[in-house]
DNA sequence: TTTGTTATTGAAAACCATTTTCATTTGCAA
DNA sequence: TTGCAAATGAAAATGGTTTTCAATAACAAA
C-alpha cells in the first residue's frame, strides 16, 4: 500500500505538495507506485480525515497532513497573490479559535449544521511582490 | 458588451452561480452571448474587484457580486460537504470582522504581507444530510 | 497445493471546466 | 471610405483529475 509512502512525504515537509509533487518524491522510494495510486491514496487520507486538501487557485489540489490528536499543529494560510507563495502561520491562532468556536456553535444551532472544520485564508501581496 | 448582462445576473441572485449557470442565464436575453465571453468578462470582473470568485470544491468555479462601497453585503460561507449546499451567513460578522482585522494588521506586520482580502469557510452537515 | 473469488494496481483513455487559437466582426479615427 | 486595433464566439487545445480495464496480488476454501 502506498498509504505509508504517501504519509512518509507529507509529514517530511511544511509545503503544500499538489498530487504530482506527491507521487514524484514517492516515485524516488517507491518506482512501482503510479500517479493513480497517489491519487486514491490522497483521496481516502482526505476522507479518512488524516490530510487536508486545499484548493489555493492556482488549478491544481494541495494536501497537508492534518493535525495531529493535540491539534498542535492546527495553522492558517497566507496567500500571495503574485507568486503564489503560501505561509503558514499558528500565531493569532488562540483568539481567532476561541472566536471560531464561538461563531461555530451560534452558525450550528442557527442553520442546523454540524460543522466539523473551517478554511481561514488571507490573501495579499508579499513584499517581493509589492516592490516591482 | 456583455459586462451588463454578467452583472444583472449577478446582482438578481443570491446563489453562488458557476460560469456555466451565469451562461445560461444571459443567453435567454442575449442569445449571441458565447460562454468564451462570459469567462472573459467574468475574469475582468474578479480582476477588477467588481466580482468574487470561489470554490467550494466541487470541481467549478463559483462566483458573487463583490459587496458594494458600504460593504454592507459582507458574509462568509458556511458549506455542506454532503450536498453541496451553501448558506451566506451575515451573523457574527461584527465580532468576526474585529478580531479579523486585528489579525491582518498583526501578519501584515509580522510577514510583510499587504493583505486585501481573507476567506472564512465552516464546513460540515445540513440536517437534510446529517439524519440517514 | 490447486482452484476460485475478490481486492488492488497502474497504464491508458476518458472527462470536463477552463483557456487558447484564430478567423470574423465591430468600433472608430484618419 | 479606408485602415487598423479591439472584441467576439466557435472550435480546438489544455491539463488536472477520474474512469476504465486488463493484469496481478491476496486470500479463502477445497
Ligand atoms: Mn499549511
Ligand atoms: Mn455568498
Ligand atoms: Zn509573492
Ligand atoms: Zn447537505
Amino acid at each position: 500500500m502506498g498509504r505509508e509512502a504517501v504519509l512518509d512525504v507529507l509529514s517530511h515537509t511544511d509545503q503544500h505538495l499538489s498530487a504530482e509533487d506527491i507521487y514524484m518524491r514517492v516515485h524516488e522510494t517507491y518506482p512501482a507506485i503510479g500517479l493513480t495510486s497517489v491519487y486514491r491514496t490522497l483521496d481516502m487520507l482526505v476522507n479518512i480525515g488524516l490530510v487536508y486538501k486545499f484548493d489555493f487557485g492556482d488549478g491544481r489540489a494541495r494536501f497537508e497532513l492534518a493535525e495531529g490528536p493535540k491539534g498542535k499543529d492546527h495553522h492558517h494560510h497566507l496567500v500571495c497573490t503574485g507568486c503564489g507563495r503560501i505561509v503558514n502561520y499558528r500565531d493569532f491562532i488562540d483568539e481567532e479559535v476561541a472566536l471560531l468556536k464561538k461563531t461555530e456553535e451560534g452558525l450550528s444551532k442557527k442553520y442546523n449544521f454540524a460543522i466539523t472544520n473551517h478554511l481561514i485564508q488571507f490573501y495579499g501581496l508579499c513584499e517581493g511582490c509589492r516592490k516591482p
